[in-house]
RNA sequence: GGGGUUGUGGCCCAAUUGGCAGAGGCACAUGACUUAGGAUCAUGCCGGUGCGGGUUCGAGUCCCGCCAGCCCCA
């Protein structure tokens, strides 16, 4: 009787036909706009169950805006630049976009049979020509605004990946990607200059209020904003004085001695010549470690002493200077004061090599030279000059006060975010659209001359050697510069596929736009974005890059708002027993065969009804079969309505019409707050309550069943939009259900005749009284007062009764 | 180690934000229908909310301390 895969090959071609979910540009159209975005996939292999989950969610948001009579924009692409193409095409000795295309057409028809309501109309590859020209035009732009710019350094390098890596795709020390050991190398790369917006990417989130609190605190840790001060040390034999950064500058007086990042080229610098061969053996050592072994705070510290001394600014004592590999040369500047009385780290370094220790914060702890456990926390300021007896923020500002009149010091804000390294040795990405010339240096390719397509290379020429196999393109590499048009070079590496993912979203009002990476006066109708929708794996990869875009864009007058995604939710994951599926546990659920079994809106539905959409699904909890089954019974009981369409539903029974109301408002509201799962709860017991009313009351007959039957069509066309569509079209209407706009609630059917009072004596309950709701709470006071099945728990006057009208009295005896 | 978050029947999950702990589903049991039932319809079943304290007339909900899981940062 029910038959899914019949439902689909019956509905699917007929929504093909038209597009009805394409957004409209026409400015006559009187709906508001809504922008509802799921993140977008990467085309590895067909769709999986994690893209079932979140693109139920979306679509399930996106009908709904579209039931309510808004002009929504819900738009599909593929973010199709990316390793796993190019490793492929290495395997199969093939192009890179063979793999990705075939795979976007794979994924393509899945969404169709997966019934998303998609504008197909604005489908966009960032892998195409005509999308990565618009990701070099807006390099050239943060080019000339200073934005973009290459240096050399240490930088974080995948020994798997061949590529180098930006500091926010380095997880614990290992590559985001394929989680091989990062390890240190020392080269020249491009890099945007998000620092410079750190303190606009921190507080602008005041205003996120529509997103998950966690992702907050994940970008504030990640941007790491920390006040402080910068101090300036003398060191002997050095002309320029080393600037410190320290958020304790109140300890200054507790420095004992000063720690230079081994790595640092300051260290060689200023390493005596009788302690330079030691300082090499140590590096050499620091060299073979990776950056989870460096910070490990179990790690016995090592160091060498350089030879040198510091001046403390404040006191003038003469400090070591040591070289260590706690230190990191790219925070701060490389290298810090060691107060070990305070600091753990300092305090361990300090043990190891028998450097003293002065407390200068009396905590009420324990002396941190006795039991090697530093005091970190407030107290009053000891052995401190003039800040002696202070607490910490006067200690600060006094000491801040004190550097800044003799010129060794200042106040600091110092951020642990770092610019963001985009270039990458890999082929298959977008081209970085500049020409080194011997004479004028970095020349961007002028606009007119985008996009800078990828040379045709394929299967070994792509393999990882360490540069960018772009290099061994000779005809592609040499050009003449367009500045001087003397012989020069294009840069060999593409852009890290984050820089494609940070904009695209802007890209969807119009994808074939040719006078600009996007059409500035259609966004402003459509932006920014109302709902997001995606993983929390990019909490700061991702959803920070595009904030930064999104701010620097502005700054150029090209968006009218500061911050891309209003709303945000995170899915869950799909896991299955208990674990996340993978290979190698052989726990894997493929999507494709749980629709092949249960039907679209069968798996859908399981999706949706699991749980909150923020927690995990693990699919051996849940049941499609069970799914099914309640779809069989809801498409029967739409099935079975016999009153003609347009039936007067104020004749009908009055009971079913105030469960149809009432579930009609309470599903518009869990909807807006996000409870799918609730609504669908609410769903099926409006389901049971129309078959009761068919089988046990009023008949199939009744007007009262048919606008229940048509309000389930529509609440259910949100999850299940095949079934929704068949119930609707046996009711008598013509397609589409998911246009037919949605129910709404008359509170006159919302009001109770009356409603169940509870009353409590010392907090337990002892009668039920059915009372009018506007019961005033006198006369619910005395009425409880007066039950019989009260007063036997009554002695006397109450010594208090408090009457929560029309819900509960509690009489304290 | 620091921060965040979660903990409710056998299982997945609700609970108007301080007011009757139970909506929905799974599983299980019983009955009806039936040639048959793994279909359908109906009925039923089980816990006092991780543990210990506190605030309150009243705590799943708020506060404090522990335990466990998950996620970030070290």
């Amino acid at each position: 009787m029910y038959d899914p895969q019949a439902l689909q090959a019956k509905w699917l071609p007929r929504w093909e036909e038209s597009n009805p979910f394409a957004a409209s540009e026409d400015p006559a159209d009187p709906r508001p706009a809504k922008y509802m975005l799921d993140m977008f996939p990467y085309p590895s292999g067909d769709l999986h169950m994690g893209h079932g989950e979140v693109f139920a969610i979306g679509d399930v948001i996106a009908r709904y805006w579209f039931q309510k009579g808004y002009n929504v924009l819900h738009p599909i692409g593929w973010d199709s630049f990316g390793l796993p193409a190019e490793n492929a095409a290495i395997k199969r000795n093939a192009h890179p976009a063979e793999w990705t295309y075939a795979n976007i057409e794979t994924q393509a028809n899945s969404f169709r049979r997966y019934a998303i309501s998609f504008d197909w109309s604005r489908r966009l590859h960032t892998s195409d020509p005509e999308y990565y020209r618009w990701n070099q035009w807006l390099f050239n732009r943060f080019f000339e605004r200073g934005l973009a710019y290459r240096k050399g350094g240490l930088v974080n390098w995948c020994p798997n990946d061949q590529t180098v890596l930006a500091n926010e795709q380095v997880v614990q020390g290992r590559c985001e990607r394929c989680g091989a050991v990062v390890v240190r190398r020392e080269l020249t790369q491009w890099y945007f200059k998000i620092t410079d917006y750190a303190e606009r990417l921190v507080d602008d989130m005041e205003s996120l209020d529509g997103w998950p609190e966690r992702v907050l605190t994940m970008q504030r840790n990640w941007i790491g904003r920390s006040t402080g001060a910068d101090v300036r040390f003398q060191i002997e034999g050095r002309e320029e004085p080393v600037t410190v950064y320290t958020t304790r500058p109140d300890t200054l007086f507790g420095a004992t001695f000063f720690v230079v990042a081994a790595d640092a080229p300051l260290a060689a610098e200023i390493c005596a010549p009788a302690h330079r061969e030691a300082l090499e053996a140590y590096r050499a050592e620091v060299a073979k470690l990776t950056d989870i072994e460096r910070l490990a705070t179990d790690k016995e510290k090592t160091g060498v002493f350089l030879g040198v001394y510091a001046i403390n600014p404040v006191n003038g004592e003469r400090i070591p200077v040591w070289a260590a590999d706690y230190v990191l040369s790219d925070y701060g500047h490389g290298a810090i004061m060691a107060v070990p009385a305070h600091d753990q780290r300092d305090l361990d370094f300090a043990r190891k090599f028998d450097l003293p220790v002065q407390v200068v914060v009396h905590t009420g702890m324990a002396d941190p030279g006795e039991t090697g456990v530093a005091t970190p926390g407030e107290g009053s300021l000891v052995n401190s000059g003039p800040l002696d007896g202070l607490n910490k923020a006067a200690a600060i500002a006094k000491i801040i006060e004190i550097l800044e009149e003799r010129g060794t010091g200042r106040a600091t804000i110092n951020y642990r975010l770092r610019d963001w390294l985009l270039s990458r040795q890999r082929f298959w990405g977008t081209p970085i659209p500049i020409i080194h010339c011997p004479d004028c240096g970095e020349v961007p390719v002028p606009d007119d001359q985008l996009p800078v397509t990828l040379p045709d290379l394929r299967g070994e020429a792509l393999a990882p050697k360490g540069i960018s196999p772009l290099a061994s393109a000779t005809d592609w590499v040499n050009v003449a510069c367009p500045k001087c048009a003397g012989p020069a070079r294009r840069d060999t590496d593409t852009m890290d596929t984050f820089v494609d993912s940070s904009w695209y979203f802007l890209r969807y009002v119009d994808p074939a736009y040719t006078g600009g990476p996007f059409d500035v006066e259609r966004i402003r109708k459509w932006g920014p974005i109302d709902q997001y929708v995606g993983g929390i794996e990019h909490a700061v990869l991702h959803l920070l890059y595009s904030r930064f875009f999104t701010k620097v864009l502005y700054d150029m007058g090209m968006v009218d708002f500061t911050e891309p995604f209003l709303r945000l939710l995170n899915q869950g994951q799909v896991i299955n027993r208990g674990k996340a599926m993978s290979k190698s546990l052989g726990n894997g659920v493929d999507l494709g065969e749980q629709i092949d079994s249960f039907g679209v809106d069968a798996v859908r539905l399981t999706m949706i009804f699991a749980g909150p959409p923020e927690d995990d699904i693990d699919w051996a909890d849940v049941s499609p079969a069970a799914s099914q089954k309640f779809l069989a019974r809801a498409l029967r009981v739409m099935s079975e309505v016999t009153s003609p369409v347009g039936a007067d539903p104020a004749t009908g029974d009055l009971e079913l019409r105030k469960i149809t109301h009432r579930t009609v408002d309470e599903v518009t509201r869990l909807v807006d707050t996000n409870r799918f799962n609730v609504a669908v709860a609410r769903v099926m017991e409006l389901t049971t309550a129309t078959r009761r009313a068919i089988d046990s009351g009023p008949g199939a007959g009744d007007p009262a069943v048919r606008e229940a039957a048509e309000a389930l069509a529509v609440m259910l066309s949100l999850v299940a939009p095949y079934a929704a569509e068949e119930g609707w079209e046996r009711l008598g209407h013509a397609p589409s259900v998911a246009l037919a706009g949605w129910p709404t609630a008359d509170p006159a059917l919302l009001v109770r005749d009356s409603v169940t009072c509870v009353v409590q004596v010392a907090g337990k309950v002892r009668d039920r009284l059915d009372v009018s709701p506007d019961i005033s709470d006198a006369d619910l006071e005395s009425l409880a007062l007066a039950s019989e099945k009260v007063q036997p728990y009554l002695s006397g006057v109450p010594r208090k009764v408090i009457v929560r009208a029309p819900k509960l009295v509690n009489i304290v005896p």
